[in-house]
DNA sequence: CATGAATGAGTCTTCATTCAT
DNA sequence: TATGAATGAAGACTCATTCAT
């Protein structure tokens, strides 16, 4: 469809220079079409931001959810949800940064309604951390602020990961499922042999990397 | 003087909104004045963008060079400079969100300045880590993803630390270290007795926390 | 043929919006198309008014003609013209709105012929008072007002007849040659016995009355 | 004030061309300024018609009630009613137009309330009517049509009357009251010596008739 | 110091129209 | 005959900025 190559546009500019900033002609050209074209697709810039989001929500969930389900063990369970969290941010990145940071240019009709997927998506993290904690298996003494450092690790990865670095993906996720360990003082051990590395989707509205987007330097 | 209502004005719509969304003249009621007033302060919009952003990025790195000086021990320097890294963030938590999400709101002309500063800033990490891990301090495989994974948790705190709330700052302070220190596989036990807790400055942009803005959950 | 259809949706929605508030794809959904076939039986919006007016003013005007060659009598004549006004007016309500509001949305190509079309209907007027006045059978003083009068109070009926309203349309039509004849200073007993009411000729451009159309009230 | 040029200069145009296939510019520069200026005059296009329309009907409303108040007299009362409209739409002849053509081109945030000024308005012939029947003055068969017919011929003079021509004006609305005499079968002679006239206000909306506008001719 | 008025360039969006299918 | 896709021009309106007062 020829919707996704508007949306591609959407997410290179919007990452690049945000919602605001981007213009409608800009849309336009770096979607290869005249500017009048894009409202046959889409009703209006915040619907295009709106449809962006809401699928790169769903996903975002979606690959959460199905990665709790895949353990009773909270360890475990952790460990797929960081390992999906880091995968999908890695992969998707520019989707990913657009839903993080274009939440504010939402108009109060849409709004309520991303941010309330977006909180869903977080309660995962709350709930695993929970039950974890009930049951013994996290020790750490605030299950809150070590939640919020984890979340924001994980998404820092969509500033500086780059598909065609040095880092093979599977590497970083197990890089960051072993620090959230550490930070919870669970012992990384309890993790061997078993094959949490969650591999992600890759979004319609993730552009393909050939534009060349800044990011910053990893070296 | 004058200029710094003008900033917080800008600061508190600029966090809320975003540089290119917020207007002249939304800048001037929420500064109390006439929006053509705004200019005997400030040569542009884009200028006032650039005096917050110039002074909170002088203030951190000043603070971090400080934090180094501090002690010769690279745990201990890290521990300043996190320390130093999340009190600031936490106090000036909406100049902080401006400096790190408008930079792409730059001009060419003033973009490669003030990116040179967070440059010079997130070295500082750079170097207490490299530093340490010739000594053979910080045993950590990947020094580079677990520096940026540290300071994006740091950063993370602009984005739900409330001044009002349960968690009072030198206590997150030592949180956010000891969280560091487990990620790099230091024993905690290195900084005790140690007053490595930096104080931070306010800037003069940060506007009082009376106008209620959005903030996510800490429940 | 399905030109109708075309011109049935025009009239319906120049009379409810105006001929500029009117636009192709509003036509096409009130005609059942799409709107880009509306161009298959239409050169362009501008023609589709242009032969809406044109058969509208020519029917008039030969009706008018027609009342005119029934009688030699000036009395007679002029209750045929009025006749012949009021009752196509009633019938044609819409249709004739259209006629007399949007000869000012004609480009410069098409006025003068449409505009001429309409002067010459009004010329019939004048030509039975101007002779009526001549031989002595209308006393009144001015006659340009008083034609001007006739025929505004005709047209009104444009705004509010109800076709299935309670007066059916040759009481109407006696009515106003009634109120013609006392503006005139002419006793209606001269046309006592004579019949003058004319049957008017439905036009196909205008639509059914299914459509709710505002009306002003006849309470 | 500067408002008043603007809102002759949409007087002006809407009379000529219609609200809807009027642009912004051409307000501008029909008023003599930029376009943009307009709205530090104006919330909207719409707005600016909001407030032509009012002034308008508020006037004629008040002119109307006035000449009611003149006399107790149902014969004299509808002698300063309709002279009164006439007078008024003589005087104002392109913010009378523009207030009756264009009520379709408001949103329905606006329509209701103008329109019940209207309606307001109207009223008052209704009202005159009425009493004058009860009271036996006017022997009309229906005075609903007759009503309407007395109200749209001299609405009609909008259409033709111009001040520099031939006809003064306490003529033309002695022109028409006397008509509207004939028509009710009333009398005229019950006027005599009875100086209904009612002389009109100018509104600061009606432009200077410098502007050549089309008329109808009146040869 | 402060501001109301002003403006040219820009915004998003809709327009009437064309054309390949 | 019919239409979905496409577009350049135009729509109303907002922008950051200037300047006389």
């Amino acid at each position: 469809m020829d919707l996704e190559r508007v949306q591609r546009a959407g997410v290179s500019l919007f990452a690049a220079k945000g919602f605001a900033a981007t213009g409608i002609r800009e849309l336009g050209s770096e979607a290869g079409i005249n500017s009048a074209t894009i409202y046959h697709y889409v009703g209006s810039k915040e619907d295009l931001l709106v449809s962006i989001m809401r699928s790169c929500l769903q996903e975002l969930f979606d690959a959460g959810a199905a990665a709790l389900r895949a353990s009773s063990e909270p360890v475990v369970q952790l460990a797929g949800l960081v390992s999906s969290h880091v995968g999908f941010t890695a992969v998707n990145q520019l989707t990913a940064r657009v839903a993080e940071y274009e939440m504010r240019a939402l108009s109060e009709a849409n709004r309520p309604s991303l941010q309330g997927m977006r909180d869903d998506y977080e309660a995962l993290f709350a709930q695993v951390l929970e039950r974890g904690q009930r049951v013994g298996a996290f020790p750490s003494e605030d299950l809150t602020m070590t939640r919020l450092a984890i979340m924001e690790m994980g998404t820092g990865v969509a500033h500086w990961y780059r598909p065609d670095g040095r880092l093979d993906l599977p590497l970083v996720q197990r890089f960051f499922v072993d620090m959230a360990c550490k930070i919870l003082s669970v012992d990384p051990a309890a993790l061997d042999g078993i094959d949490y590395v969650r591999t992600p989707t890759r979004l319609d509205s993730e552009p393909h990397p050939t534009s060349a987007t800044a990011h910053r330097s990893l070296a």
